[in-house]
DNA sequence: CGTTGAACCTGTTTGC
DNA sequence: TGCAAACAGGTTCAAC
């Protein structure tokens, strides 16, 4: 369910609507998705939230420092919280009933509690202190958002991997998913299965521009609600309405007419314009040996 | 390094 | 109608 934009609009609703407040107690159900479920209940009660950020699609709600702290210096710790397919984190008055697959339910000291609902719990929580906080996060690559031309391309530039599967990897870029890589490559008019090797520099500053107007774009609109989205208010988003080219197999492109179609490209449901989104060149298929057309690359400046 | 498929779960949609 | 298969916004891991 939710990338990039879904994550940060999230995240921007609890920042409106639990920083500043005080967790009174964790009541926890399923927790296998849960790194240290005892380290839940034994160190966020009385600790305050001070903040909520978004890091790739990741959320890290910043906890105050502890009372008593079990190491001498009280580190910074946070609430990692992953929402994996069908997660989702929002306030509800602590009186009203649990939805189904609510698993973990935080009581504030203003008699709401902060509640993670995740029918598949394909998402993560794990609370940790500043070393393995750090440790953690440093795993990921760019913001999307913010990553320049320069260090765009030469993560893009310098593989071999399709380029689907680059924007899909979080050590790439951090935050992109199925909807906004097909999103963005169907806007620069890239083939999915293209290496990123095989981008011209161009079309790498193309890609960028892409993503990065498609993700600002998204997170005004709240991101997509393609099934069951919400936000921390309980709002779907609008840019499904948006989409050029996620989930429209079969219907015209926008810019030519031609029909989308849908393949398999990195494990995934991959949508594009077959027209617009020229397809690589098919590897030989070892031939004896591979004659280069003489005089056949004249590059421009 | 890179690819593929399976696994982790539940729910919904599609097809026969 | 009924049942099974396919599919889903994500990530990780083993095998090759």
């Amino acid at each position: 369910m939710p990338e990039l934009p879904e994550v940060e609009t999230v995240a921007r609703g609890l920042q409106q609507l639990v920083a500043g407040r005080r967790i009174v107690s964790v009541s926890l159900g399923k927790t296998d998705f849960i790194d240290d479920p005892v380290a839940l209940e034994q160190r966020l009660p009385g600790r305050t939230i001070e903040r909520i950020e978004r890091y790739g699609k990741f959320m890290l709600l910043r906890l105050s420092a502890d009372a008593q702290p079990a190491t001498p210096e009280p580190a910074a710790a946070a609430l990692l919280v992953h929402l994996g397919m069908t997660g989702n984190l929002a306030p509800a008055p602590a009186a009203q009933p649990s939805e189904k697959h609510t698993h973990v339910r935080f009581l504030l000291d203003d008699g709401r509690e902060l509640r993670y609902i995740d029918p598949r719990r394909f998402g993560r929580m794990a609370y940790l202190e500043k070393d393995t906080l750090s440790i953690e996060l440093q795993r990921f690559g760019a913001e999307p958002l913010l990553v320049g031309k320069n260090e765009f391309a030469e993560r893009i530039l310098s593989r071999r991997a399709q380029i689907k599967a680059l924007l899909l990897n979080q050590s790439v870029l951090r935050g992109i998913g199925n909807i906004y890589a097909d999103e963005s490559l169907w806007r620069a008019k890239i083939h999915p299965a293209k290496l990123g090797s095989s981008l011209t520099p161009a079309e790498a500053e193309s890609l960028r521009k892409a993503l990065q107007h498609i993700l600002e774009r998204a997170i005004v609109l709240r991101g997509s609600s393609i099934s069951d989205f919400l936000d921390a208010d309980g709002q779907p988003g609008e840019y499904q309405q948006h989409h050029r080219a996620y989930g429209r197999e079969g219907e015209k492109c926008y810019r030519c007419k031609t029909l989308i179609r849908r393949i398999i490209v990195a494990g995934r449901s991959s949508y594009f314009c077959p027209y617009c989104q020229r397809a690589p060149k098919r590897k030989p298929v070892a031939k004896r040996k591979t004659k280069r057309k003489v005089g056949a690359k004249t590059s421009k400046g």
